[in-house]
DNA sequence: GCGAGCG
DNA sequence: CGCTCGCAACGCACG
DNA sequence: CGTGCG
C-alpha cells in the first residue's frame, strides 16, 4: 500500500484511506472522481468563493467549515484578495482542474459555491431557492413543488434550473444581472416563497424546523446573502454513499429520477453519456421585477 | 491534514 | 524525534 | 444580546 500516489498531476497522500465506508470510498476514489467531472463542474466553481466541507478522516469521523486557506493548504487552489463590507480577507478560488482535484488531498467532501462571483462579491450573479421537505414528504411531492415554483418563476418572467441537492431536497437558481443587492435579490425571493405558500399552504412553509412541518417543504431563501452559499453542482455530500448534486432537465424531473442513485461512482458515466443540462445556465443575466434596482 | 511546540 | 493538540465559517431571523 | 438554523 503506497503512502502517496500523483492523480491528474496532484500529489495524493494515503491515497487508500477510507473517507466513506458505505461505498468504500478512498481518497484516490475521490481524486479521481473530481478530475473526471472537472469540465463539467469548473464552469460553475471557477469564478465562485468557496465555503468548504472538510472531513479528513471520513465524514463519520466529524467535518468541519473552512472559507480562508489555513497553513499547508494546497497551493493549486487559489487564495484571492477581496475587500469585504468591513475590513479586507482572502477567500478560496479554484481556478484549475488541478485545484478541484487537490481538495481530495485534504479531505474535502462538499464543494459550497456563493451565489457572486469573486470580481463583484456583493452583487449575485444568481438566485438560488432551496426546497427542503420535511421528513414525511416523499420525492414525488418535492418534484411537485419544484415545478409549481418553476411555474410561478415564469409568471415572475425568469427562467429556473433545477439541480439534486444529493439529500432529500431540490435546488432552483435563477441566473441574474448582476445590479441588485444581495438585500434586494432575497427580498424578491422571499416574496415568490411567501406567495408559493400563501397558495399552497399544505406544501409550503416558511418555518425551518423540521418538527414544525413535518410534511411541508421549506422554501429557503436565506442562501442569498453575503458569504452564504450553496453546494457546487457536482459536488458530493458528505453522507452515507457519497451522493452527487445533479442538475437535471425539468422533462427528466418531471418523468421521474432517483437522486440517491446518483454517487461518485455512477455521475462520471452519466455525463459521458448526455449533454449537461446546465450547459446554457446564465447566458443572459436576467431582470427581476423589483422596484429597488441596486 | 498540517504544523507548532512540548516532553 | 515523535507525538499531541489546536485549528480549520458565517449571515440571517427571532425573541 | 444570545440562540437556532442551514
Ligand atoms: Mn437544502
Ligand atoms: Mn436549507
Amino acid at each position: 500500500m503506497e503512502t502517496s500516489a500523483r492523480i491528474a498531476g496532484v500529489r495524493i497522500t494515503h491515497p487508500d484511506r477510507v473517507l466513506d465506508p458505505v461505498l468504500g470510498v478512498r481518497k484516490r476514489d475521490l481524486a479521481e472522481y473530481f478530475a473526471a467531472v472537472a469540465r463539467w463542474m469548473m464552469p460553475h466553481v471557477r469564478h465562485r468563493p468557496l465555503t468548504l466541507v472538510r472531513c479528513p478522516e471520513g465524514h463519520e469521523e466529524g467535518c468541519f467549515y473552512q472559507r480562508h486557506a489555513s497553513r499547508g493548504f494546497p497551493a493549486e487552489v487559489d487564495r484571492v484578495p477581496v475587500v469585504e463590507p468591513d475590513g479586507a480577507t482572502e477567500l478560496l478560488v479554484v481556478r484549475r482542474r488541478r485545484g478541484l482535484v487537490a481538495l481530495a488531498q485534504v479531505g474535502v467532501l462538499e464543494v459550497h459555491t456563493w451565489l457572486a462571483r469573486i470580481d463583484r462579491p456583493l452583487r449575485p450573479d444568481r438566485v438560488g431557492f432551496d426546497l427542503d421537505p420535511g421528513p414525511e414528504v416523499p420525492w414525488s411531492a418535492v418534484v411537485e413543488a419544484a415545478l409549481l415554483l418553476r411555474e410561478r418563476l415564469r409568471a415572475e418572467g425568469v427562467q429556473a434550473w433545477v439541480k439534486t441537492t444529493g439529500g432529500k431536497g431540490l435546488h432552483l437558481i435563477v441566473p441574474i444581472a448582476r445590479r441588485y443587492s444581495f438585500d434586494a435579490a432575497r427580498g424578491w425571493a422571499r416574496r415568490v416563497a411567501v406567495a408559493l405558500a400563501a397558495a399552497q399552504p399544505q406544501r409550503f412553509t416558511l418555518e425551518p424546523r423540521k418538527d414544525a412541518r413535518p410534511r411541508r417543504i421549506y422554501v429557503d431563501v436565506l442562501r442569498n446573502a453575503y458569504g452564504a452559499s450553496m453546494v457546487a453542482p457536482y459536488s458530493p455530500r458528505a453522507r452515507p454513499g457519497l451522493t452527487v448534486s445533479v442538475p437535471v432537465d425539468w422533462e427528466e424531473l418531471a418523468t421521474g429520477v432517483d437522486p440517491d442513485a446518483w454517487t461518485i461512482a455512477t455521475v462520471p458515466l452519466r455525463l459521458r453519456q448526455q449533454p449537461d443540462p446546465w450547459a446554457d445556465v446564465g447566458r443572459r443575466g436576467q431582470r427581476l421585477p423589483v422596484s429597488e434596482s441596486r
